[in-house]
RNA sequence: GCUCCAUUAGCAUAGUGGCUAGUGCAUCCGACUUUCUAUCGGAAGACAAGGGUUCGAUUCCCUUAUGGAGUACCA
């Protein structure tokens, strides 16, 4: 019988997840999910020096509002909890030992300030210093005392880290989901601390212990993590344990320049990095993406469904997602795109659900003029140009609010000697309709135009300008019927009496 | 430096041992009987370089270059 699919995200809680983590965690997402497995949530905080406050709200919040919620992890406790690893701590002595047991491991007295030394030392001298078989003898471990001595200092309380003792001359064949075969040679491999002085795991050991406690059958995380495959599939091997199978995701790049996305690249390019706001930067969230456009652009980046279908559901990510259809390569984050998401996003949404977002900026705008589903045409004939909701007052104030300003540039070239007088002329025409719809409106106008050997441009810009006070909107007479005849009427002669 | 990973247009990518290398974003140009950051139509633009293997390579192999990651008692 196969193993039910259980993946997990890890992060460490030391601060917001940016948008490549939240990336990871949408991919385990989808693998659990088209697999009909669990996907676990388990918090790293191995680390206390590096534990920021709030993190790991901002990281169960953050996948809440996308809708990738977890099926087990903390305040949402599974078979497997607990699910920080501060909360394991007791956990994983026992697995070092055990590996110390098997001559796995070993105890290890250096000091950091001794290390480091050795690191500089080394350094200028041109060469890296690896804590390795090479040298392990020479160093100050249970490796070169004798095992009195080791004893002694054990129970003189003397600081120690247990470190994974690395094989010598082996070949390693690994094996990655996305990547295929990967080889290494084990001596270049450094001896790395599993167990520290202050009694935590490191990431290595607490890793490998709680993926095989909570019966991970996939490691899916990103590239970052490749080099220290070798040193897990190792700690496997020693501990007798089947180890699950890994993909590493390509990392997210920087839009313009060398390195992967940071922080700082949103602050300079003004996009967000961070799903939700955190501090003075700003999120996803709160700069008006729609939690799906965002789900929608991370799926496409690093992945593709091999058809040409770019815009998805969840569902339907669910459905289509696979590792092996994961890029290899690092992928260049591009902002601009992100906005193309959310404007295809916005189109699909209903004009009932958008009105009543953009309600909440037209507050200000007296009750009697928004009733009677206004709002919604309003927002059916701009959300065409707009990606976001935000973008709705700039494109259609002039729904709400009579031009009190005339666009300069425009009047300059439209508002000629004699517009006056044709402007006020129209007025007389529409003055006796009845019928203010579109159709009417504009066949009335063209009609009247036509009578008069008129030009279109002579008539057709500057009763824009006169209506919307600039060259700006959808339609002309779409706008002018939904503002009605009074407020149309009323508009053409206060241009008349402010531009003359 | 060392180890590992990668390399199709400005960007994201599809694809193939052999027809004009496909798509989206961005760009440019047209159209919508003259608004537009919308829509529609069109254009330009790529297989990093050099060696092999082969009748033939963008596709397979090697080298170089470039990019990325790691190299902590951080994850």
């Amino acid at each position: 019988m196969p193993q039910k699919v259980r993946v997990r995200f890890a992060p460490s809680p030391t601060g917001p997840l940016h948008i490549g983590g939240v990336r990871t965690a949408l991919f385990n997402y989808l693998f659990a999910k088209k697999h009909h497995g669990d996907f676990v949530l388990r918090i790293e905080d191995t680390d206390q020096n590096r534990y920021v406050e709030g993190a790991e709200n901002y990281i169960v919040e953050a996948l809440n509002w996308l809708g990738i919620p977890f099926d087990e992890g903390p305040s949402q406790e599974g078979e497997f909890g607990p699910y920080r690893q501060s909360e394991r701590k007791h956990l994983y002595e026992k697995y070092a030992l055990e590996l110390i047991e098997k001559e796995h491991a070993y105890y290890a007295f250096d000091t950091p300030e001794r290390l480091d030394f050795h690191r500089k030392d080394h350094e200028a001298k041109g060469k890296t210093f690896i804590y390795n078989w090479h040298n392990r003898l020479k160093l100050d471990n249970s490796l070169s005392l004798s095992n009195e001595e080791t004893k002694a200092k054990l129970d003189s309380g003397a600081p120690y880290v247990v470190r994974f003792k690395s094989p010598q001359d082996e070949k390693l064949l690994l094996h990655d989901i996305i990547r295929g075969a990967i080889e290494i040679d084990t001596n270049v491999l450094d001896d790395k601390v599993l167990f520290k002085s202050d009694g935590m795991p490191t990431y290595h050991l607490a890793n490998i212990v709680d993926d095989h406690l909570m019966e991970i059958t996939h490691v899916i995380r990103g590239e970052e993590w490749l080099p220290s495959l070798p040193l897990h599939q190792l700690l496997y091997n020693a501990f007798e344990w089947a180890a699950p199978e890994f993909a590493h995701l390509p990392l997210i790049m920087k839009p313009v320049g060398k390195g992967k996305l940071s922080k700082r690249d949103g602050e300079k390019g003004g996009f967000p990095v961070f799903p939700l706001s955190w501090n003075e930067s700003r999120g996803y969230r709160e700069s008006g993406y729609f939690p799906e456009a965002v789900l929608n652009f991370l799926a496409l980046l690093g992945w593709n469904p091999g058809t040409e279908q770019e815009l998805f559901s969840l569902q339907e990510l669910v459905e289509t997602f696979s590792l092996e259809r994961v890029t290899k390569s690092g992928a260049r984050f591009d902002p601009e795109k992100t906005k193309w998401y959310n404007h295809q996003w916005l189109q699909k949404k209903p004009n009932e659900e958008l009105a009543s977002l953009f309600d909440s900026v037209l507050k200000e705008i007296p009750q009697d003029v928004r009733n009677e589903g206004y709002v919604e045409k309003v927002v059916e004939l701009i959300k065409e140009r707009a990606d976001f909701v935000t973008d709705f007052w700039e494109l259609g104030d002039y729904f709400f609010e009579a031009p009190t300003t005339y666009q300069e540039k425009a009047v300059k070239k439209q508002w000629k000697d004699d517009t006056p007088t044709i402007i006020s002329q129209l007025t007389m025409v529409l003055e006796p309709l009845t019928d203010f719809t579109s159709e009417n409106v504009e066949a009335k106008v063209k009609n009247w135009i036509g009578e008069q050997g008129l030009s279109f441009g002579k008539v057709m810009p500057p009763l824009r300008l006169v209506i919307v006070g600039d060259m700006k909107g959808p339609h002309l007479f779409d706008i002018m019927a939904l503002l009605g005849k009074a407020e149309s009427l009323a508009r053409m002669e206060k241009a008349i009496r402010v531009l003359g």
